[in-house]
DNA sequence: AACCGATTTAGAATTATTCTAAATCTTGAC
DNA sequence: GTCAAGATTTAGAATAATTCTAAATCGGTT
């Protein structure tokens, strides 16, 4: 990977941002096509690292900032799996979580359709919602 | 509420305990009498302004030790419905958490019995897992 | 060419949590 | 009962993740 090269998505990023009245900034496409580029969930801090390799001069806060603009705008969202810092995916279909509690992996998973179908406390109005699976992945299985 | 009187669960606590290890000491019994005597996910400092005037002496430290041998022994769970502290729940029911992002209200709700059925990857032996809704309840729906 | 608001930057500040080392308590062996 | 061993508590320092702040910079007008 080398320098940035206009793709298909700038359009959409500009639109998603714009709608939030941002803009589509290098900074915030650079930090975005680290997000697209590998899907592993990163915590701000990784992304930062690869940020840093095609824009050296990116700064910790501008990271955290464009995060928010991308979360703010639709194009991300956050992953709370376990204490510790927060990851970033840019999977916006609805999809739950699962984490091997041993080596820190976390996989996207389907979720069944009928996850809104909870009873929810009158009157509460649900946006969005997290599952979070935890356990122990293949690899790092107790092997016997 | 005033000094310390021994109820049935503590036989509970004795036992939960002693299966991890750990004994029961006046301390992990007064941060679980804070956490079933209000049941509003309090955080950890929450719970140590609590248990403070019980038990005045008791430091910040050993409300984190004691939460986390709570959790470690099935009395507890921790819940992180958002970036911020954690908080922590004595219903060791199977549930989910409905967090309003206004005024920070967490309500447990019930789940459908099918959750466990997504197609995790393959060999990943699930422990838990944790749900999370957001949105906004009654008193901070947007009242038009 | 100067201006305005949005954005980025470096570093300080804050928040939540964990660590450390010493003091204290408990329990079982004698 | 007394003592040593190990568990637990304590205060405060240390760390990790994130947010805040104020100044510099940028992009698109007038």
């Amino acid at each position: 990977m080398k320098a940035r090269r206009p793709s298909p998505d700038d359009q959409h990023l500009t639109e998603q941002l714009g709608a939030t009245g941002l803009r589509l900034t290098p900074q915030r496409q650079q930090v975005y096509d680290v997000l697209v580029h590998k899907r592993d969930h990163p915590t701000a801090e990784e992304v930062f690292i690869r940020a840093k390799k095609q824009m050296p001069e990116i700064s910790h806060a501008t990271v955290y900032n464009c995060l928010d603009a991308l979360v703010k705008s639709g194009l991300a969202r956050p992953v709370t799996v376990d204490r510790g810092a927060t990851r970033f995916c840019p999977n916006m279909h609805e999809h739950g979580h699962c984490h091997c509690d041993a080596c820190g992996m976390v996989f996207d998973v389907a979720l069944p359709a009928n996850l809104p179908g909870v009873a929810l406390p009158a009157g509460f109005k649900l946006k969005r919602y997290e599952v979070a699976l935890h356990g122990t992945c293949a690899e790092c299985a107790p092997q016997k």
